[in-house]
DNA sequence: CTGAAAGCGCTTACAG
DNA sequence: CTGAAAGCGCTTACAG
């Protein structure tokens, strides 16, 4: 048996693999047929590589009637480094973050790298499982946009020698690059726009999420607003969702001291208190009561919100996690700050 | 220089690599660190190998000390399988996609695959380029969410013994599995339910996109008031968008003979028709103007809209999907037609 | 420019 | 249960 097994040897790929199926062409292959060794096919597929244009012809030339790939699980393990970046993200299906994945993985794409995305939502089963995958597959980087940041993961990470991008993040973990929006001055703005405008009765809106953005977002406002005088009603509970909002503000507007002014520091959030000032109070917008948000996801500009918000700099984040994920370029770690720029729609009255 | 260099081979691993950081420790290293074969330190992290508890212990301790983890890029050379599915995906930012993505990668995730996606928008620079990455990197299986097919990519992945499952499309490569939804089913029932509420004056919209999925709820809904006597007014153009079904609405409101109810293809056009309708021409939702979507986005349940639609069923796909591409189970390939449940809100007049 | 050889980090029969 | 050995598919000095 044993002997015999041997001597079928060339057919044991076919009897392999979950599908016992055709299998992939290796260089070996493509080498014999366009009689070359291996090492030029090598070449062939390596920009740079030293090879005649004349070898590199007959290696393509029988690359493709093999349909031959290059294995990147091998190459990885041999030049180590596998092209590979990991997304750890929560909330995909969040309008603002998914546009973030739309973009960074994009971006990431265009600079040759292949995006792994591992979803960290609470119902995700087991995330430090997933989150350990970065590892073993060897990401050559790992960049966190949302959910918890597992520190001895990340850890790791910086101990493998990968490079870790950290996304609004205020656990600033020394060798990591860490890409912020000014979430202070935003916050400053939307209160100085309120109080100018001649609302008098602020409220902020916020979920009971606590990251770091919406901590800032919250601090910020209710710092501004202090020092001008302003008293503020603040509501915190629930997911960052619609749901949240409009429960926020029906319980707001319900109140004795109803506001008229909030703001939501997140634009679901502001959809949601917007539906219920205008569905369950009639309140006119923004005559009785004006709302800001943040993060200008596509729906603060549909007509039936038409919202003052925050745009997020999702571009300035995509352009700059690749910049620190590419290769060579060895951007010092640290914090960079980006400007979120007011966007001006009808749900605030202009001030003076 | 020759010798010299050999005898700092411990050193080189340092030395290699784009950060010139620290490495990731081998089986190598953990199994000299344990005292045991290289071969242990694989059983130790292989699922039902036969390994004394004395040995798995010694070997554990010593990978937990060194932060071993399993080179799953060399793990997969060798087992010819790599625990990678590829979702290529265009239009990530939308939110029917964007659900469908957090929901399939959460799923695949629990069934210990890891996700690497490909984004396939038209503005992701070499597309074909960008597929080509699911053949590179091995993966075991490739799920086609939306976005163009190239025939010849499919082709290879299949040749390669890769599963394919391919989302609502209608070209059945043989092969393949396909998952679809009931369009036609669907889109009937949107056509009786207007006429049953007493509409008459019938407008489709749609966008330019031409997709299998939209042809198909086009077509039968033509096909459905075609034979129940009703003429229908088709608009469409532009992109699958917010936008577009605002135009269209726009333009179907300003005509001669204004629709009294139209079938938007799809969630995101059916609430640009609703704003169209209220914000630009003061119409009455249902009363003078009854609108169906498609999708169940989460917008169509916020209170500006509340508009009567069709669910896509995620979690099914997301369930036959993870069958499909599991390990072991070989399920024919061939096509599963899922139902798109109705569900009622207040966008369409009750009929009798 | 080119090939033979070593080696990346694993798994898996094989033989004990 | 365990170790030595072969091999997965590549890349990269080295020597011509």
């Amino acid at each position: 048996m044993h002997a015999h097994a041997r001597t079928i040897v060339t057919l044991t790929r076919t009897t392999r693999g979950p599908t016992a199926g055709p299998a992939f062409a290796s260089a070996q292959e493509v080498a014999r047929l366009a009689g070359v060794s291996r090492s030029a096919v090598s070449r062939a597929f390596t920009p740079g590589a030293s090879i005649s244009p004349d070898t590199r012809a007959k290696v393509e030339a029988a690359a493709a009637e093999l349909g031959y790939h290059v294995n990147h699980l091998a190459r990885g393990l041999m030049r180590q480094r596998t092209g590979i970046v990991c997304l750890i993200v929560a909330d995909i299906h969040t309008p603002y973050l998914s546009r973030l994945l739309d973009c960074l993985s994009r971006s990431l794409q265009e600079a040759g790298k292949v995006v792994m995305v591992l979803n960290a939502g609470r119902a995700s089963g087991n995330v430090e499982g997933a989150l350990r995958q970065t590892l073993n597959y060897r990401a050559d980087a790992t960049v966190v946009l949302s959910g918890t940041p597992y520190r001895s993961i990340a850890q790791s990470c910086l101990d493998s020698g990968q490079r870790l991008v950290l996304l609004n993040r205020d656990d600033h973990l020394p060798g990591t690059a860490n890409l912020s929006v000014d979430h202070a001055r935003a916050a400053r703005t939307a209160a100085t726009l309120l109080l100018r405008a001649g609302y008098r009765r602020l409220a902020l809106v916020s979920s009971a999420a606590g990251t770091p953005s919406l901590t800032a977002r919250r601090d910020s406002f209710l710092a501004a607003a202090g020092q001008a005088g302003a008293r503020v009603v603040v509501w915190e509970g629930g997911a960052t969702a619609y749901e949240s909002g409009l429960e926020g503000g029906t319980a707001l507007l319900a109140s004795d001291d109803p506001p008229d002014a909030v703001f939501a520091v997140t634009d679901l959030l502001a959809c949601g208190v917007l539906d219920a000032a205008r569905h369950r109070f009639r309140r006119r917008v923004p005559a009785e009561i004006g709302v800001i948000g943040f993060d200008d996801i596509e729906q603060a500009g549909w007509a039936s919100y038409d919202l003052t918000t925050f745009a997020q700099p999702v571009r300035d984040i995509a352009d700059w996690t690749v910049r620190l994920v590419a290769d060579g370029e060895v951007e010092e770690p640290g914090t960079r700050v980006f400007e979120a720029p007011l966007v001006w729609r009808s749900s605030v009255a202009r001030g003076a």
